[in-house]
DNA sequence: TTTTAATATTCATTGACAGGAATATTCGTT
DNA sequence: AACGAATATTCCTGTCAATGAATATTAAAA
């Protein structure tokens, strides 16, 4: 469950690679064109974009020479539903901490 | 901008520091308690606190001997924001490879 | 078939970070 | 003031991942 987060997560936690990603927004590139765009030399584009593809953040289409990268939609709709989640607590009484420390006051004896 | 989002997604992309931000789900807790929660030591339990705090994902509210974290808003609607800019792609054409193809053939003389 | 373009891979180096153990700090209690 | 509970910090070590340079691979063009 969890466990697709955490990859999407690592692999979106790299400033270079959440660039390509965003890049990518716009249509389907080339790795020459990732890298020409991004000022990246053709070696790091290559890596970067293997570790979103063993992520399953991006999908890979052969081309005669060149590889087509494209974004993939899965990861982040489960990235969203797990934001989801959260959006449930925040219209709970979790935002004001008051009636909290009440609780929390009398778990055992601290004077305050 | 983009430059909180590699800063939330870093701390959320480990294992442990996500198990500890879906427990704060569910209320604000004391280190003690996370600690004892997830089955982890204390000292580790502080240090991811601490790096959950320098991301903006949490906040402390302390309280007598203990400190009290929970969970922050903003940078999980910055998130989700974030997503939301992809969900407008989704809808576009881009999810057809084939006409992306066909622009791609005209670009340079390629025989396919 | 030799060359050239596009992409992937390997290797070595380096820096960041998580884990464990030990210690420091803070504050309430007695 | 001394002790104990709760939390933070430091130090050390091992691991993983990003980077750069060089090289390998694949396919097209001449």
């Amino acid at each position: 469950m969890s466990a697709n987060i955490i990859a999407t997560l690592s692999a979106l936690a790299e400033p270079k690679r959440l660039q390509i990603i965003e890049l990518l927004r716009e249509g389907p590139l080339t790795v020459g064109e990732v890298a020409e765009r991004l000022g990246l030399l053709q070696p790091q584009t290559s890596k970067h974009l293997r570790v979103l593809h063993k992520a399953g953040l991006v999908e890979v289409h052969a081309m005669a020479n060149r590889r087509i990268y494209k974004l993939c939609q899965l990861p982040f709709r489960e990235l969203d539903e797990w934001l989801g989640s959260f959006q449930q607590v925040w219209e709970e009484r979790f935002d004001r901490l008051d009636e909290f420390l009440l609780e929390m006051q009398g778990k055992d004896g601290y004077q305050t």
